[in-house]
DNA sequence: ATTTATATATAAGATTACGATATATATAAT
DNA sequence: ATTATATATATCGTAATCTTATATATAAAT
């Protein structure tokens, strides 16, 4: 059975992909050992990591949906990759490319319309409970 | 080129279709003429024009996606039809089975459970400037 | 006459997401 | 020693879903 969150995931995948690319993050430099932060590069587990500590629990990104998506977003031109050894593992980070985040951007801003759109057609109330 | 509202749609279809078919609508007593409201009743081309209208014709839900969404639901047992004659063409009229109704609710529901985790996650503001 | 609007429906094809599986290292518990 | 858990990447087959194209037909409008 399909979680009620995950039946309507499809479509949204990229969008939360490109997004969690899009968030600055730390980092330090490894020489100077200076701390600072920049946009994002995450790895695939990470990847589904956050999500599910996010959405506590409630959307579950599975290996077998992230890895083709993580492709062909590569495949498009909207991220790159490099390859580190990290405690003896082989580690694949992902970093948007300039395209990317303008994507992304977008992609967050048309579901957001897309949200607004429904609501309206399912007649729901503006949500001003659960603020965050 | 895929609009930026449809290529969200997906996975949200069959809720809009049951939502829409749950809710009163005007409808009359053919002997005596007298007028009512009654639980939903309403054709595939009719839905596809709801939509289009209530969205500004941001969604616009293809014939192609609605039948076998519509046939589905019926073997499903959550709408029953009614093929009646008007105008000279033959109408197929589609009403929510008792369980039609409960699980329109209950996906209404996980719907705006699901905005409000995507919100989260993606962290999004909660829309006030548009409230309806 | 032809186009537009109304109306139902199927077929072909592409896309998408999921579950299962394979591979591999490291650590903690039994 | 073995088992389990967590980390980590990736592919394959499948099922479901959606898009586009097509067929059919009537009525109204131009």
């Amino acid at each position: 059975m399909e979680s009620s969150a995950n039946e309507f995931l499809r479509g949204t995948l990229k969008t939360i992909i490109l997004k969690l690319l899009t968030e600055q993050r730390p980092a330090s430099d490894e020489l100077s050992g200076v701390s600072f932060t920049r946009q994002g590069r995450m790895y695939g587990y990470e990847i589904t990591q956050a999500v599910k500590e996010r959405t506590k629990g409630e959307i579950t990104l599975s290996f077998g949906a992230l890895y083709p998506v993580l492709h062909k977003l590569e495949q498009e031109g909207l991220l790159t990759t490099e390859t580190e050894e990290v405690e003896g593992r082989l580690r694949k980070y992902y970093t948007l490319t300039p395209q990317g985040t303008q994507v992304a951007v977008q992609k967050v801003s048309d579901f957001e319309r897309f949200m607004d759109t429904m609501r309206h057609l399912l007649q729901l109330p503006v949500n001003l409970a659960t603020g965050h």
